[in-house]
DNA sequence: TCTCATTTTGATTTTCAATCTCAATTAACG
DNA sequence: CGTTAATTGAGATTGAAAATCAAAATGAGA
């Protein structure tokens, strides 16, 4: 079982990148936090290791994490992007609290047989897909007695 | 069965806003284009017809028309907020080619249910969702050769 | 190990959508 | 009408993300 350092530089090295001391500080930052971090959540946690790295290099970093396959950007409707871990994780959805912001992570595999039925009927082939169920958890329902 | 203009009309007095003749013009204009416009798409447009129209008016109002429930915001992912019309249109999700960004409304109403089903078994109450299939449409896949 | 073309970096600027500011205008109500 | 509170539009501002570019670092080959 490769760890996801070799894993994201064997994936450098194919694409002719080359493996910087940046890149696998921000790496191993973002195996650290687990969850659904922002660009600049990210940037605050690395500066913290490393405070002389830029801004730009942690985007771009994210980016390549995203492409490789150890990353996967999701947006919570916030206006900023987040990123969640992606390295043999199952493929799942949000379900996610309005009030508190409180994510869960779902699958249904009858979902998604069912979506890939829904994007063949009309000659589509799936590359991808969104699902977020927007709510109330339990615990805000009580507490805002809605 | 009341018009759009009405309903806005009645949407703006119950809540203690102002008929004027900037929004009916907005409002005007988002119903006579369907699809998923942009808040910029639609400025431009409205400024075909009354060039003295504000841009933070157009956003302004295109706010008010989602929480009016006439209009709806959606999101493509191309960093931009897009809204479609949402009056007496059955709810329905996307299917979108990434290639050509052609978009099909689609609806299913098993998926719809396990949705539900999935919210309720994590003590949910789902106030709303985004289901978004991105793919690659016949066209595009016969052009590109993919 | 050294060289050197190429890539990467970080500070900074730029972009772009979206929002805010504020003085002037206008709708709605009596 | 006249008053008052909401609205408007021009322009400034924000904030995330991307672009710029000179300086620094990587890594393939000698």
């Amino acid at each position: 079982m490769p760890t996801a350092h070799t894993f994201f530089s064997d994936y450098l090295a194919a694409q002719k990148l080359k493996i910087t001391p940046q890149r696998m500080i921000i790496l191993q930052v973002f195996l650290e936090n687990e969850g659904h971090m922002s660009s600049e959540e990210l940037y605050d946690e690395v500066r913290r290791v490393d405070e002389s790295i830029g801004q730009a290099t942690v985007y771009r970093t994210l980016k390549l994490l995203a492409d490789s396959g150890l990353a996967k950007q999701v947006d919570f409707k916030e206006g900023v992007a987040r990123y969640e871990q992606n390295l043999g994780v199952a493929h799942h959805d949000h379900l996610i609290c309005e009030r508190c912001k409180k994510t869960i992570e779902i699958v249904d595999e009858r979902i998604e047989r069912l979506q890939e039925e829904l994007a063949v009927r009309s000659g589509f082939v799936l590359t991808g897909h969104r699902m977020d169920l927007f709510g109330l958890c339990a615990e805000c329902r009580r507490r805002e007695d809605v």
